[in-house]
DNA sequence: GCTATAGTGGATAAGGTTATCTACATATCG
DNA sequence: CGATATGTAGATAACCTTATCCACTATAGC
């Protein structure tokens, strides 16, 4: 349902949430989240751009949240590295037929719910301190 | 959410659906669902690997629907084409670590209902003689 | 049986996503 | 200013999904 890429970059923003003092550099948020550093480097880009992260460059630099964890959904995260996919017209793009076939209907309704979900859930809602930690780090990598 | 792979499927398993009557050939079912023709070749022959179509070679032969489209979901369609994708435990993988994390639990939660939704509607459901016609056909291809 | 028709299976190509590498730009600290 | 630490950008490779092609097998009808 979701892109590798959304994945990655879920996990490197509840790991940015959880830490809100001093920035992350890209090693760290790669160890703790078990993202190929290189890639995510990549990923990190994206939501910079997409202004849901601040990067900071040099020595002491990182990587911060941008807005407090209640002000950013999964939604947003997930908009801001995939394009957005929700059925808007029947696939087969057949002219003079704007309205959606009972299939492709049945498909609409479904990925509306998960979007609703997504854009109901904010990233503070993952941050609940409960007996299993988000992203499930087990133990924090030496850094 | 779904594969190109399982879209190309339901179209195809809903347009057999449509003609009970006698076997749609694998050229009739690509024009009339738009799909390339070689490929979808290779999709039906997972359906009936799945023993949801059979086939029948030589002339006046073709696909058709195994059973009833009452007894037959959106699901079992797209289990028998694509790899059931729910997530059962962590992505990352640790060991010593059974439930998911909150965000995990979250993604999971979706995708369950999704899955739910699928499971609850037969491909029946998908042949309501409504105004708009199912798969989109305006025009029938002349076959 | 012969022939035309239709599905099957294997090899291979095209394209997109994921991943890696390297050079570069920018910031901090001394 | 120089050295080091850090994010940025582009080129390229690996991999998986999607797509194409072609030779083969089976069936129906004559």
């Amino acid at each position: 349902m979701l892109s590798q890429t959304a994945e990655y970059a879920l996990r490197a923003i509840v790991c940015l949430a959880e830490q809100p003092d001093r920035p992350l550099t890209g090693q760290q948020l790669a160890s703790r989240t078990r993202v190929p550093a290189g890639y995510l480097a990549k990923v990190m880009q994206a939501l910079v751009r997409a202004s849901l992260v601040d990067a900071q460059r040099g020595k002491n630099g990182g990587f911060t949240l941008a807005c407090a964890p209640a002000r950013m959904t999964i939604l947003d995260v997930i908009r801001a590295v995939d394009a957005n996919r929700r059925i808007r017209q029947c696939p087969l793009g057949l002219k003079g037929h704007e309205r959606l076939c009972p299939l492709h209907r049945r498909l609409n309704e479904a990925l509306e719910h998960v979007e609703r979900v997504f854009a109901e859930t904010r990233i503070s809602d993952l941050l609940t301190a409960a007996p299993v930690k988000p992203l499930c780090e087990v133990a924090p990598a030496h850094a």
